[in-house]
DNA sequence: ATAATAGTGTCTATCAGACATTATCTG
DNA sequence: CAGATAATGTCTGATAGACACTATTAT
């Protein structure tokens, strides 16, 4: 490798320029380039474990004034889209080491009306927090009960008044020989979504859908220790359907370590759950 | 919606401007902005089906001068990504309608040494082509035997006498209650992939052999009527590990439907193959 | 006691893994 | 015929779906 770099460094190009006095001399041109962002869904069990939410912030300047928007920031010159996606993600939440991971990049152009902005999306699933803080603090963020089922999505914050639905028709797409099943949405609430953040919601909960029975993304959206009737709802939320408890129960045992203690899950009635803690492996 | 658009129209930012007013003023600023590519992973079923090839591109300037790399293009302000990739794909084999996905964005900070570079991956799946055609024409291009094992990735073009040899670690990474197993390559050969190329292959790779059985795209590297050994060699050479034939006959059977005849699917010798096509879904 | 939830037992259908057997083609 | 490959049959073990039953708690 050594020898390879010694050599590599005397090869001049067609100008005769070695790699060192290229890169000295380049001029990286006028082009127009692309601003690129990274926006975060944020992800999270409501209260009583009944379905997701997902944080949103309203805008308060053009374009999508008082519109409710996906976290999000652009990226730096010196930095990752992770990293800008993290930096984000703590100050809206102060949350850290959180499951944070790239979703999808986003390139229509004129999805931002200002000027050309691409989006890199990343999906972030946080626990129940014990303090339910940072969220609506600062300026204007809140946390939106999420509905999403095969024909429509729907957001909503009772607080705050706001309810935000699209209805969704499936199309099939030819992809090759691959064929998907995508969702179209249409606007059937007064409120909206800014942007074409619906299409990247749609995107990350499809992502989730696939992936949630073959990872361990579900144990992201509990808290440390978590008993099964809790960490069972994340998947029916997640699916949109009922999961038997048998199963269920058979498909995740071998992830978890029981912590011997043993506490009240829901708030309704009903016998006390074992806790568990997800399995350290070795 | 309509009364929605009309009510925004008329709403005013702390400036009071209207969106049409403020967008006519908006100056994008001066802020630093990355140039994006699209840069594609073209793979293909070698000839006798023992193995996958990829198809790279010589560079014939700094940086990377001599190394290969993968096919990709700047993407322009009034195309999405995925035109890029497609347009960029039928320039370097001349084919359309082919299977094209988004894999990932790589973003980290001199990942080019020019300037500050972000590359969208793409995936492309190409059948067997009955004519080998514009591969290695025009500048140089060429299709190289692709291995990837546990433990390494190999790139080999016998004709051009070039190998590119990376030996892969396993490093767990862990990503809030998700663990991923990472391979980290490190060069062996002398020649190289050109910037963070491996990286690129390796996460497309990765991606690739998760979707494989849970998707159609094993269909996108064979021709439109195939045999099932031939279908099989696909599966086979992207897992990297050998199938039981009937297991994988009856996972198979209900995507096809037998077009009639028979025929040699591999070189030696042996008994002659049903053809079959990708069931038409109603 | 009753209602509600937590947890377990068991049957079935399906399917991947594993091998064995039969069928067809080339030389 | 021998050697090679194609295609199919069958057994096993694991598992998701389905339902029934027992256990524990609050009111």
């Amino acid at each position: 490798m050594n020898t390879k770099t010694v050599k590599r460094s005397n090869r001049k190009n067609k100008d005769g320029l070695t790699e060192k006095q290229f890169l000295e001399r380049y001029d990286p041109g006028n082009y127009k380039r692309p601003s690129v962002t990274a926006d975060i869904l944020i992800l999270g069990m409501n209260e009583d474990h009944s379905g997701l939410k997902l944080l949103l912030i309203k805008r308060g300047n053009h374009p999508f004034i008082d519109c409710w928007a996906l976290p999000g920031g652009f990226i730096e010159e010196n930095e990752t889209a992770y990293q800008a996606a993290a930096r984000e993600l703590e100050e809206e939440t102060g949350l850290k080491g959180i499951y944070l991971d790239q979703v999808y990049t986003f390139t229509k152009p004129g999805r931002d009306p200002r000027t050309w902005v691409m989006s890199i999306a990343y999906l972030a699933l946080v626990p129940e927090l014990d303090e339910v803080k940072g969220c609506d603090d600062a300026e204007d963020a809140a946390w939106f009960d999420l509905k999403f089922t095969d024909s429509s999505i729907e957001l909503s914050n009772e607080e705050k008044g706001v309810s935000i639905e699209y209805s969704l028709k499936k199309e099939t797409f030819s992809n090759g020989a691959v064929k998907y099943e995508n969702f179209i949405p249409e606007l059937k609430s007064d409120e909206a979504l800014a942007f074409d953040h619906v299409e990247i919601l749609i995107e990350a909960m499809k992502k989730l859908r696939e992936q949630i029975l073959y990872s361990n993304q579900a144990f992201c959206l509990v808290n440390r220790t978590f008993t099964l009737p809790e960490l069972q709802a994340v998947y029916e939320a997640i699916l949109n359907r009922p999961l038997y408890k048998k199963s269920f129960r058979d498909m995740v045992s071998e992830k978890l370590t029981e912590t011997g203690t043993e506490r009240r899950s829901c708030i309704k009635g009903g016998r006390t759950s074992k806790e568990y803690t997800l399995k350290q492996e070795i």
